[in-house]
DNA sequence: TTACATACATATCAATCGGTATGTAAATAG
DNA sequence: CTATTTACATACCGATTGATATGTATGTAA
């Protein structure tokens, strides 16, 4: 006990720094998932966090700091779970179904809907309204450019701008059954909708394919 | 003047309370769609409807009671112009695309955004948002009913699950495409999807109906 | 016209919001 | 070991929250 409090005190203060950030931003992010925006108090964040609000304010001076902090913690964990799915294969439409699957890991998870609590919740104020967006936009064009590549290397007629129209697509329904879990619905129904997207996805590539082939062999 | 005066001055008690209720719902509508949840505050919504805090609480007790009344106004709403979409034909595939419109004309509403704001911001009051997400099945089943008619009488031999799960899912993109509204996104954006899941739709069914097609020749 | 109910306004409540001022403990530079 | 900075706690601020208490205006039934 006391070895543990003389290691917990000897920490450098970019350690102390870091990890009481790291504690408040997540436990920013559990309560704007589970509270959301509106509930999601300073006050509530610091008691989640086991801190005072003293800390908070010292870290993030403004709550919306902390919000942005938040948006920048979220990008950081989606990226890397990107960059573990790209490392793996990509064949046909099978695998479809493994996008679907992956996209759903990381944008149908509790956690990410602090993303769009914050998005929603600070549409009013359009300083940091704005900053939002723009923090979003270069986060998705992140997302995207995988799959473009995918798309590319395993068509190779599929235009990049039909492959994005698609992408989007699977992130717009993602999204709409991320809203879902707000009411009680059963797993089996989630499965359900991923595989009618999975399905629809494949058949939405190969068609474009053939429309293509077919135009080739009419030049 | 004096005569509107007394016009006004001259409403009975029962109209009275319709239109001030009325102009309360209004207000709430407009603040939980534009502002938020969070920010949609009893005094917010007394100011924009031109009427104090008291009235209001003399109307609606609470708060939440007010939300409740949103809700079934909503209901209303929405069922008033699906009444008016049933009185058209349905023919077949280029109809698809209508139904889509219509739907998105419904859901995609920025004032239909006020349910969800209910919805969502309600979630950790287990008592409210109990009443809410009975409120929302009632209203879903009604949705829903017409849809499975006109698929019976369209195609004849597509299940009633096959439709309903079909119907679940236009709902469910046409829930995420509306979130899409609190970024900068172009009309066109919202035309371009709009128009792939009413080809979407098309092709399920179609590919439904060839598949009980093929097991009744089989038998 | 009287008696009463209903509709609504004013004033105010305790609780809570985001944020600040100030004091103390811990780490680090000299 | 000392001086200084950094991290964090305590205490508190004015503003605002949902809600209530009380008074007044208006409609209605006898």
């Amino acid at each position: 006990m006391i070895m543990k409090k003389a290691q917990v005190s000897r920490r450098s203060q970019i350690e102390r720094t870091a990890e009481t950030q790291s504690v408040l931003i997540q436990a920013a992010v559990r309560l704007l998932a589970t509270a959301g925006y509106g509930k999601t108090t300073t006050q509530s964040i610091a008691k989640e966090a086991g801190v005072t609000t003293g800390a908070l304010h010292h870290h993030f001076p403004t709550k919306d700091d902390l919000m942005l902090a938040v948006l920048d913690q979220s990008a950081i964990t989606v990226e890397a779970k990107l960059e573990a799915e790209n490392a793996m294969p990509f064949t046909g439409k099978a695998s479809i179904r493994d996008v679907v699957d992956h996209l759903w890991q990381i944008y149908g998870q509790p956690d990410y809907w602090a993303v769009w609590e914050i998005i929603i919740g600070t549409r009013v104020d359009a300083g940091v309204h704005q900053r939002v967006l723009e923090h979003r936009a270069q986060s998705m064009a992140n997302v995207m450019l995988p799959w473009l590549k995918r798309v590319d290397s395993l068509t190779g007629s599929v235009t990049r701008s039909d492959a994005a129209e698609i992408f989007e697509f699977m992130l717009i329904t993602i999204r709409g059954l991320s809203l879902e879990r707000f009411m009680d619905k059963d797993p089996a129904y989630f499965e359900r909708h991923l595989s009618m997207l999975a399905d629809f996805v494949s058949f939405r590539l190969q068609s474009l394919e053939q429309q293509l082939a077919h135009q080739e062999t009419k030049l």
